[in-house]
DNA sequence: TTGTAAGCGTTATCAC
DNA sequence: GTGATAACGCTTACAA
């Protein structure tokens, strides 16, 4: 960044030291300025278009104003919507967002995580959901540990298994609440697209669901279960997967809206029609499919909230012992899964 | 950031000077580093766990590995899909992207601009199209003139009015040829929802596809053509406007599909069916609503692809001229708009 | 090839 | 209340 506009510029200017200009610039915490001298300043700021180096100042206090978040794919409604909440928050502190993508790779996250500490961003909030591969975690704990080590906060969404702030959504609530609804609306004859098997968010999904209609004593058989990624290709395949297995279900579950939205693909593709022939459910409400026909039935995760939630946990002073902010989740009937 | 490890620490360990750890760990340009010694240092920094302090080395560098970003909203899939053009291109370069959200003020982007340029931000991208407004022209004009002034560089999608590169959307062509296909497809009744009527883009796309109809002899009368917001609320409070009006048209062109989300909506509401009873059409093919049902025939804007152009262009050597990247867009027909 | 030292633009600690 | 001046952590002439 060539030629700009310094404070000593502004100081020399105003006809006073540099240390007067900063003070009357920034307002300093306990020494005051002479109200003609700062006026003087402010004045000479203004005339020279000066704007303060944010970059010097970090350095000379010892803290920038950035926030990191990481996210695995920004265009994906889910983190988009956190990322919001996250950019809000944020701002209302006066600080800045530093995004990162880990481009749908976990192991990647523990790469941003130092790329940030790099940068000295103030805090970290980390928004996919923890693996369970003890290797990817281990390396992620290492880099986090390393990071607050230098000062940082951190807070992820998810699962708290990393030892460090984290906002949790009942997702084996949700996933429980909305079997009950959906066997209340009569259905008996259940498939679920699955996700990654150690996808902890996707797993507690699918257990949670299996298990509140096994009490019911409709269990979803082992082969009706179908793991997948945890993005749209994901439902696509699971979906083309169950359907060119035949016998379908009365209703597929999708452990995330995206995934439904990948099933719902392959229906089309197929010839199925949602819910005519086969009824579906997700996970998450993404904001943006709420007014599509057939209206998804899904369980609503405030992540615009969730992303608030994490950005004041990780922006809260440093506590010795983790904390956890639980989010609950609402089950929402819609079109998709009418009742039978 | 409390207590880091600085390259003088490494230095110290590896007992060489400050200078030679420096030029070992990031191999500066002529100097070469004795193998043995940049071992050691490499070594030491490795295991002093230490990152180097981008915010020190942006000083004494004199640029920063930042790229800013301005958005409206980016929980709006049209623009999280361009930051995640933004972001791929910005992490091939070795950058990160510094987001920023005006929360649908477009007054608030020439702020934002000041605060990009205050972070010394290598280069910008402004995602929102221009307004027809000289008063918040003018005030971006300045910014990014006194931005660019301190060597920052530019980029915006939309309208190139603001005399920096841009990256331009064929808007006019796409509605054209939606228009012809739709006329083509037996429609003769059309509305139009409009957005606002001093945007740009909503302007150039609600413009192109009356001209088109105009000169296929099937002219939209001018109360069919419906101002609004250029968002989810703006498109289902014009179409809860054209329904109260009566008179229904055969179909709607809503100027982005996130305004042809809220004409959903609003035709939900009112037990209108589309495409039944009225067909809907809109602008930009959203990915996220690619597979709902009816399928919404659209104009595909490839966003990633404009969000790696601008990126591209804002951070290619400064030229003494606007650039412009014309990015052309498809008709995409769908279920929304059935053959009559 | 290595080291010394002068910045980079601020803030903060001192004296005055 | 104001002004030198030493940090902050790094890069990069300039010397050696």
């Amino acid at each position: 960044m060539p030629a700009s506009v310094t404070l000593s510029d502004v100081a020399r200017e105003a006809g006073v030291s540099l240390a007067t200009a900063s003070r009357a610039i920034n307002g300093s915490a306990n020494r005051t300025v002479r109200a003609d001298l700062r006026e003087r300043v402010l004045e000479a700021a203004a005339r020279l278009r000066y704007t303060p180096d944010a970059n010097a100042q970090a350095m000379a206090r010892g803290r920038t104003t950035s926030v990191g978040l990481v996210v695995h794919d920004i265009a994906d409604p889910y983190f988009s919507s956190i990322a919001a909440g996250v950019t809000r928050a944020a701002d209302r502190e006066g600080l800045q967002v530093t995004l990162t993508s880990t481009q749908h790779d976990p192991a990647r996250e523990s790469v941003l995580v130092d790329l940030l500490k790099r940068q000295r961003a103030r805090a970290i909030v980390i928004a996919g959901g923890r693996l369970d591969d003890e290797s990817i975690n281990d390396e992620l704990r290492a880099a986090l540990a390393d990071y607050r080590a230098g000062g940082g906060s951190v807070a992820l969404i998810g699962q708290p298994i990393l030892g460090v702030d984290a906002v949790v959504v009942a997702n084996a609530q949700g996933a429980a609440d909305l079997a009950r609804a959906l066997h209340g609306r009569g259905y008996r004859r259940f498939a679920i697209l699955a996700g990654p098997a150690h996808h902890l968010t996707a797993r507690e999904r699918s257990d949670a669901f299996r298990g509140a209609l096994a009490e019911l004593g409709d269990p979803v058989p082992d082969d009706a279960v179908v793991p997948s990624a945890f993005t749209h290709a994901g439902g696509e395949d699971a979906m083309h997967h169950l359907l060119r297995r035949g016998d379908l279900p009365e209703l597929v579950f999708a452990v995330n809206d995206v995934m439904a939205l990948g099933a719902l693909a392959a229906c089309r593709e197929s010839g199925v029609r949602v819910p005519d022939d086969i009824a579906l459910a997700g996970f998450d409400d993404i904001s943006t499919l709420r007014d599509v026909v057939p209206a998804l039935t899904t369980v609503r995760v405030p992540l615009v909230e969730v992303g608030i939630a994490a950005t004041e946990l990780a922006l809260a002073d440093p506590s010795d012992e983790p904390r956890l902010t639980h989010v609950p989740t609402q089950v929402v009937l819609r079109d998709s899964t009418p009742v039978r």
